[in-house]
DNA sequence: GTAGGGTTAG
């Protein structure tokens, strides 16, 4: 899961020195959403205010304009400021007169305009009746093509349908405006009627087609669809079918036909356009050749913020951090502004790798900018805060804001369930619930992973029911897996069977990887043999199932089956992922295997590890040999012990930093029990606050003593 | 009237 943290040194002193971030602001700030644009506001203010009055401010020159007949300028002026209610007031005013000579045609395409600009139903349906009732007007194939469009486009499909069946006449874009209404709705088998039926299909008709099959997530649809396009000979491809087609081929994905494509793009002079590159390149990406995808994208002329997002994306995507910070780095010095997608993206690189310092840097720079903060940017930061463990200021970015949305309110949950602090986790969920947010299934999963951390068994299955009982969702696989994690590690393995073989899908891998991990902690062998061997043939490269079904045996003694098993491994070639931890000293990251040797104060720590294990049993540690697979002697096992990562970055740090530094080291897998154990005595030996983020969740050691009250 | 990028946990 984890890269090769050592290249991270490179990055921090890269992106440190980069001459974009020597000016920002260190300090953690709040990251404030600037308010509503004022127009918009204003406009609906201006609505409600006079929507009972029968008509125009005394200083208008509305009434006057109305007096001489002018009613298109009129209506040109109160749509301009919005005024959507008076205007229709105007035109009720007229419908049924006598009065020739009016344009409405121009009045109604810019009253449409504005009501869709404010995708408002309701005015809408009252536009509808009112040209209905118009009896001067007959309305024309484009006035219809707008209803048709402005009530599909407020996702009332049924209204644009009847609006459509009613039309005397219909063009191509009566056709196409319905049939993109439908797929953009998903309705994919009512917008392929209608494009089977249509008289004339021109690029339009099939880009819409195809666009829907993929965003429906089907690619192959999608792809004969463009196949038989190809095949006509009235159609031409042009940027906007083969984006579609191109969007296909990511999904399926396939990188000989998007090759094909590729050559046609550069035959066919499409190469121009900035979205046809970006879409290719990131088709490349997504076909797993991303270098391709920088080939073709350090090709492009013309290279928007879209294109510069979407690459540095898919490095991350394929933990190729360095590249990804990179090249984010390079973006803000050719001067493209990032994006709430660059930040999201950036952000969230930090929060895996644990780059609080860049993260803050990005914050900084978040704050400087004032982007536009859409809140899936300044969700990403909390999340970002909460993963590097620095829940205070995830928690002071969350009040920040002014209207936190269901993301960041999730991600400061599971916030507070990694870091073993439930009642907070729990607390912020009926927060949440009373400041009327409606949780998703994500949500839930922060709330279950929260009881699972505290051991709150029942509470846990409580919530788990509401899931259905009460919010009206579905349980998803995740949500069995949860509750799986949280039966089986309290052992009550039977209730964990009774709901696996009840459940309505099959069970995942995380379900039976949870459940495995539970029966290491009770020993229990039958049942983690019936996960691991759903394990070997779900995901047979997994080293970890091997490792811990391994562990279990060695646990109990069966020498004869760990040694089975490793020849297992042996044979079909998986490696185990070595352990592996990280930790900062003056901003620099250090990074540390078992058994590592190659620091520089590699003898200095070593002397201080046997130090402090003297001073550990002096104090009544005792180690727990049953974590060491390998089948050797009781003090050799303790040897093995004592070096694994963490405790290597632990004595780093006691040793590099002076007395009472707290201490935050970061490990790509989970701690041992062993280490758990040591590192709380070596928490009251050296007096130190000790961090540690494993892959699963923060452990805050502190005077003998671990924020998990040692269940995790 | 059509095409491209992001998030929450395990």
């Amino acid at each position: 899961m984890k890269p090769k943290p050592i290249h991270l040194r490179n990055l921090f002193t890269k992106f440190l020195k980069s001459p974009n971030f020597s000016t920002l602001i260190r300090k953690p700030h709040h990251y404030q959403p600037i308010s509503s644009s004022s127009s918009s506001s204003s406009s609906t203010s201006l609505l409600k205010t006079n929507s009972s009055k029968p008509f125009f401010k005394p200083n208008d020159n509305i009434n006057l304009l109305c007096k001489e007949k002018k009613f298109k300028e009129a209506i040109a002026i109160l749509c301009n400021q919005k005024r959507l209610k008076e205007s229709i007031q105007i035109l009720e005013s007229l419908h049924h007169s006598e009065t020739k000579n009016i344009p409405f045609a121009t009045i109604y395409s810019s009253l449409l305009q504005l009501c869709f600009d404010l995708r408002d139903l309701k005015l809408a349906k009252r536009i509808h009746d009112l040209i209905n009732k118009t009896s001067a007007f007959v309305p024309g194939v484009f006035i219809s093509n707008r209803l048709l469009d402005l009530y599909s486009k407020c996702g009332c499909l049924i209204s644009a349908r009847n609006a459509f069946d009613e039309m005397c006449e219909r063009d191509i874009c009566s056709w196409n405006t319905m049939i993109s209404g439908y797929a953009k709705a998903g309705k994919l088998e009512e917008a392929y009627g209608l494009f089977e039926k249509m008289p004339e299909r021109d690029n339009f008709s099939w880009s819409t087609m195809i666009s829907g099959y993929v965003r429906r997530d089907r690619p192959r649809e999608a792809l004969n669809l463009f196949r038989s396009m190809q095949g006509k000979t009235n159609v031409k491809c042009n940027k906007f079918t083969v984006s579609s087609a191109l969007a296909a081929i990511s999904a399926l994905p396939c990188r000989r036909f998007g090759k094909e494509i590729h050559g046609h793009i550069l035959r066919t002079g499409l190469d121009s356009d900035t979205v046809v590159w970006s879409v290719l390149s990131d088709m490349y990406a997504k076909c797993g050749s991303l270098d391709e995808a920088r080939y073709v994208f350090d090709r492009m002329l013309d290279r928007d913020v879209v294109t510069w997002t979407a690459m540095i994306g898919r490095y991350f995507e394929e933990k190729r951090w360095n590249e990804g910070f990179e090249l984010f780095v390079e973006m803000l010095k050719s001067g493209i502004k990032p994006n709430d997608f660059t930040f999201a993206a950036v952000l969230n690189a930090c929060s895996s790798q644990a780059l609080e310092d860049v993260g803050r840097q990005v914050h900084g720079y978040m704050v400087r900018i004032a982007s536009d903060p859409l809140s899936f940017a300044a969700s990403a930061l909390v999340h970002m805060y909460c993963k590097c463990g620095n829940i205070e200021t995830a928690i002071r970015v969350f009040e920040g804001m002014s209207q936190p949305d269901l993301v960041s309110w999730t991600s400061l949950i599971a916030g507070y369930a990694q870091h073993g602090q439930p009642e907070k986790a729990l607390s912020y969920f009926e927060l949440m619930l009373k400041a009327g947010l409606k949780p998703d299934h994500v949500t839930f999963i922060g709330v279950l992973s929260a009881c699972t951390h505290a051991g709150l068994v029942d509470k846990g299955l409580e919530y788990f029911h509401s899931i259905t009982e009460k919010h009206g969702l579905t349980h998803t696989g995740n949500h069995y897996a949860c509750v799986i994690d949280l039966l089986s590690r309290s052992g009550r393995f039977q209730e964990a069977e009774d709901i696996i073989d009840s459940m309505p899908m099959k069970p995942d891998k995380f379900l039976w990887a949870s459940l495995l991990g539970g029966c290491k902690s009770f020993g229990n062998l039958k049942l983690a043999k019936r996960a691991a061997e759903v394990l070997f043939e779900i995901e047979p490269g997994n080293a970890a199932t091997y490792v811990t079904l391994a562990n279990i045996y060695a646990s109990a003694g069966i020498w004869d089956e760990v040694a089975s098993i490793r020849k297992t491994m042996d044979d079909r070639g998986v490696v185990k992922k070595p352990g592996s931890s990280w930790i900062k000293v003056y901003r620099q990251v250090h990074v540390f295997l078992v058994g590592d040797e190659s620091h520089p104060r590699t003898k200095e720590i070593y002397d201080f590890l046997e130090d402090l294990s003297r001073r550990m049993k002096e104090e009544g540690y005792v180690p727990k040999t049953d974590y060491v697979l390998h089948d050797v002697e009781e003090e050799q096992k303790e040897q093995n012990l004592s070096y694994h990562s963490e405790k290597l970055a632990i004595a780093f740090g006691v040793i590099a930093t002076p007395p009472g530094t707290p201490i935050k080291v970061f490990k790509n897998l989970r701690t041992c029990g062993d280490c758990h154990s040591a590192i709380k005595f070596i928490s009251k030996i050296v007096a130190r606050e000790i961090t540690v983020r494993d892959s699963s969740r923060f452990h805050c050691f502190k005077d003998g003593k671990c924020s998990c009250g040692d269940f995790w």
